[in-house]
DNA sequence: TCAGCAACAGCATACCTATGCAAAACCCAT
DNA sequence: ATGGGTTTTGCATAGGTATGCTGTTGCTGA
């Protein structure tokens, strides 16, 4: 048998086959130029002796590693990302791109992670739920390395991104909580120091204003926990609201139970609870979430669409886009007059 | 400034130092002999050009690329896997260790998704949650290649595998429903295909037998939607089941709801309900979920460490290793006499 | 039969770094 | 100053593949 332990090379398949290396090569290259004939007994030898390309050395020569760099966060609080990491995977995959992954936590700065994607020569970076400081955009850039940023944005670089857009998810709850009535609405924050959740709220607050309410607020650090205890605070307060946003649904599960099984009132004829992102575990019964629903394919297309378009052309232009979301009602929320429950509310989207 | 378009080789650094490209390569691989002078100048020089390393290049020669695959699956149905797929992406990050990420669905085989990680070179392979045929098993064997199952097990072949002791685990559940008077138990299964489903039932089952008791079954396809269907089914039986033992905690929790939400039932008053895992959501005050924690910080550590041995010492022996679960007493089964909810209940470890 | 052309094969080289070996530099003690 | 030993440097090559270019083959049509 074939019980060689090194790795095999298309010399010693080319010795096998009395063809040249080029020949091998040449056969395992799609498109180019190889008779049947000799692709055949090439293909025969490999078989043979159980030879693979050595993507490695491809890299070196043709300067496309085929790997796509995903730094990703958020992975084990918010299931909406895993959701996200999975379809990406495999939408590279799909696409013949092998996926290096990173997972960083928030106080991991990205500066220390790039320049690892950056050794092994990625092909570009797509980059979820944390951000880029300018000195690496500049960096990516000088590189020639597209980065595409999802779910965030930095302006003045030369990154894509895609993002939801999530003042105007604010604007919504906000729209929808003073239709129902309610006077004392809340924001639950998710960290301070993220996109999401301060444009989530000033959409929300801004509308709010507009209207001369000024809602509470309170932290939950877009955890579960964090939002369990925040939503208690919350209820303890004199002027204990009656609605509440959350900044993610995660969150606003957390809120729920703090309301049900914490203070023991109910949802949504005391307290009206709104989240954002409409992960699965939202439809379930007991949730039952009314939520703003990221649309996310939509996104993940758009993302991998134009990283992918911008590996293939690096003088591509780069990409910002900000894709509505929509509003899908369930049962957590108070409803407005002439509203129903299972309504999808879709923005209609302003020209561009 | 150095704003070329092309990226910058050891060799342009040399030039700018005046020393020669051996020069720079010592200087960035540690524990090489430069002197203190010549280092210096060789970063000042890389600085100026903005010099990173090749590590394309180096894996090619060194014969080490530094990536080890990560084969998963069930990230975004289990919110067990994301918390496994992050501590592993942690850990092998801080051995130095890149990580290839291939998810794969369960109807995609292995046979498809390893020859791309041997192409790329991968210095080991973690696999979770899948499976490795035979022939794949013996590919691995002749390449070299170590790998390591996490979660599932293979016999026969050199692949190492550490595996949460499932048999035992569901032997424990069995006592504890005997104990606490159960008399119409059941077993809800995950996947049939799956040996973590095959052999929790087994030992779940068996236990009882030996009691002549014959547990009831249904499939849950490991999900928490087929779980609450499947619950639905055991509740309108004519003989219902007055415990349930779930194969994981997210079908536990699917079970949960159907009790609550689907029939109006309470737990753990009318039926005793236990899961498998511990995820966090277990211990979320409405589920307060029994059940049994699979020791994965133990699972996990000895998976790396196996690995990474044999990844350095291609002649290190292969483990397989069986670690006992903890039985994590909540508030969602009946309780035995003498025994209280807070407990965790240790089986002790078998002489090996 | 032969010219002319297209298709194909092979040679040689490039990609970027690491490393064995020999030469050079340095250090210290005598 | 000299010699022996140690450290440091540079040269040259290897690692596995892709590809431009030249040479070869085979075929077509007159």
């Amino acid at each position: 048998m074939a019980e060689q332990h090194k790795k095999v090379t298309s010399t010693q398949v080319a010795r096998l086959a009395r063809v040249s290396q080029s020949a091998v090569s040449r056969t395992f290259t799609p498109g180019a130029s190889v008779s049947e004939k000799m692709r055949r007994r090439v293909l025969d030898a490999a078989r043979k002796l159980g030879y693979q390309p050595n993507a490695i050395a491809r890299s070196l020569i043709t300067r496309r590693s085929n790997m796509v760099g995903i730094v990703i966060a958020n992975v084990t609080t918010n299931p909406f990302y895993p959701d996200v990491l999975d379809a990406f995977s495999r939408r590279f995959q799909e696409r013949g791109q092998r996926v290096m992954l990173f997972i960083v936590t928030r106080d991991q700065s990205l500066d220390d992670i790039l320049p690892q994607l950056f050794e092994y020569q990625v092909d570009g970076i797509l980059i979820t739920a944390a951000t880029l400081s300018s000195e690496m955009a500049q960096e990516c850039e000088r590189l020639g390395t597209p980065v595409t940023l999802f779910n965030r944005y930095v302006l003045g670089t030369s990154a894509s991104w895609v993002c939801c857009d999530n003042v105007e998810g604010g604007r919504m709850v906000a729209r929808l909580f003073l239709d129902a009535g309610h006077e004392r609405p809340a924001f639950l924050a998710g960290s301070e120091d993220t996109s999401t959740s301060v444009d989530r709220e000033q959409g929300f607050a801004d509308f709010l204003k507009e209207q001369v309410v000024t809602p509470l607020r309170e932290v939950g650090h877009y955890t579960y926990r964090g939002a369990y205890e925040a939503t208690l605070r919350l209820l303890d307060r004199p002027e204990r609201p009656d609605a509440i946003f959350c900044a993610n649904d995660i969150m606003a599960i957390g809120a729920l139970e703090a309301i049900r099984s914490g203070r023991g009132l109910r949802v949504p004829e005391d307290i009206s609870v709104i989240g954002f992102d409409d992960i699965s575990m939202a439809a379930w019964p007991s949730y039952n979430l009314t939520t703003i629903r990221q649309p996310v394919t939509a996104m993940m297309d758009e993302s991998v669409e134009d990283l992918l378009r911008r590996v293939e052309n690096r003088d591509a232009p780069f990409v910002n886009r900000l894709i509505p979301g929509d509003l899908v009602v369930r049962g957590s929320a108070r409803l407005p007059k002439g509203m129903s429950s299972g309504w999808v509310i879709t923005k209609e989207r302003d020209a561009e």
